[in-house]
DNA sequence: GACTTTTACTGACATAGTGTCAGAATTTAC
DNA sequence: GTAAATTCTGACACTATGTCAGTAAAAGTC
């Protein structure tokens, strides 16, 4: 794109672009989107009402995106890489692999309260659309694998004891996916730290073992008189 | 209905039906759907192709349901007593808790495998639509009562220490429904053996430690040779 | 069996949202 | 300043939805 060739194969230029008008309305379309779907759950969105938002009208929308899907998809590889950088210390890091686990999942846990309704937005999206689907479980697949690589490795020292690492994988993985849509993606969003304590109980006991957990819960459950 | 004319003219069939049209155009328009969902996903079901499988014109469907979310919300309430009914013996019978559990989830586990893409269909819809999605999580939350409860008592005698038992018998819920449209919702469908093993390992390893696990599971990983 | 009444069904219509395309408007190239 | 490119837009065709007035079938009545 910053070369371009003419019909008669001579290179024209290397592009002094002052700021593509382009990508600024692309921009545009997705903070728009992106806003919306924080107010408003993904199956009122539609092309109409979107592009109201923005200063082009409703066609232009179709010089970006084909679909709404393609759009979310763009949103959804923003949202990959800023969870697979909270999740790093666990998945790379050496030390105590109880106490990164947890921080990875605290890490985790703060992004997607950050953007509850958004994940809810590309999970309810994902049903209605092959293609968005594919890259939903894609990359939760990813997840899997990344997790489940960690496993064999601790496995492979003794610190978890020995089982299909794959299925478990996933199992971990959904119940965070799920967890969060749940909890975090209708307003009011639930508090993060029940869900951290939650989820936390139920990698560690069922990777390293449940007397690891109790150090671990952010509340005393007993200290706070066991209210909801 | 009784009587019809072929385009040739020629009398076609007669009618021995006595009573209950209604019911039976109703049943009619379920069963249809139901087979529909098994082979397709719910975002390609339009009343037309629905009703194109039925006896009746596209018009009658809403003599019977207000739109396609409210038929599923109406084969959603008999998926539910199909499986509370499996989950009986941990929530309400006496003896070995673990066991009992375990039971549960089998019967779950076989419930959820058996009618799979159609448990799919109903999340893809719910996310489609408002009332749909309260009578999921409705159910889910009738769920996540009964097992916290069952949590509640074993607290009480010893069995199952002391933490907040709302959230974490959520998230064991949650990775029961989210891992059955995943791995069952989807042909082919991935085998139910593995499934129950990641689902039993998270809930007896959170709920009575993980000394109970090995027990259960029902091959040992270690004998089938680490595949896949 | 002919009648009315009730019940179940249907075709035709209005509406909402989608995606496309030819051409207008705007920016960039020279 | 004009040509070429890029970017945008209104108008259109299409799909699916849900409604409704009217038709057909069944049940009730004598």
């Amino acid at each position: 794109m910053s070369v371009k060739v003419s019909a008669s194969g001579i290179i024209v230029k290397p592009e002094p672009t002052k700021i593509g008008r382009l990508e600024i309305t692309r921009a545009d379309i997705m903070n728009t989107a992106f806003r919306f779907l924080w107010s408003h759950p993904f199956r009122e969105m539609t092309v109409n009402k979107l592009m109201d938002q923005t200063s082009v009208s409703r066609s232009s929308f179709y010089n970006y995106f084909s679909d709404t899907h393609e759009l979310i998809e763009s949103l959804l590889e923003i949202l990959e890489s800023d969870i697979l950088q909270g999740a790093n210390p666990w998945l790379t890091d050496d030390g105590d692999p109880v106490a990164l686990l947890h921080q990875s999942l605290t890490a985790e846990v703060h992004v997607c309260y950050r953007c509850g309704p958004f994940l809810k937005a590309i999970t309810d999206a994902a049903g209605t659309d092959a293609r968005l689907e594919a890259g939903w479980y894609g990359m939760l697949g990813r997840f899997d694998d990344a997790v489940r690589e960690r496993v064999i490795a601790d496995q492979a020292l003794g610190l978890i004891e020995s089982f299909d690492p794959r299925s478990v994988a996933t199992a971990l993985n959904q119940v965070d996916a799920s967890m969060y849509v749940r909890a975090f993606g209708q307003r009011p969003r639930s508090r993060p730290g029940p869900v951290l304590d939650a989820i936390s109980r139920l990698w560690i006991s069922s990777l390293y073992g449940e007397r690891w957990v109790a150090n671990r819960m952010s509340t005393l459950y007993r200290e706070q008189g066991a209210s909801r």
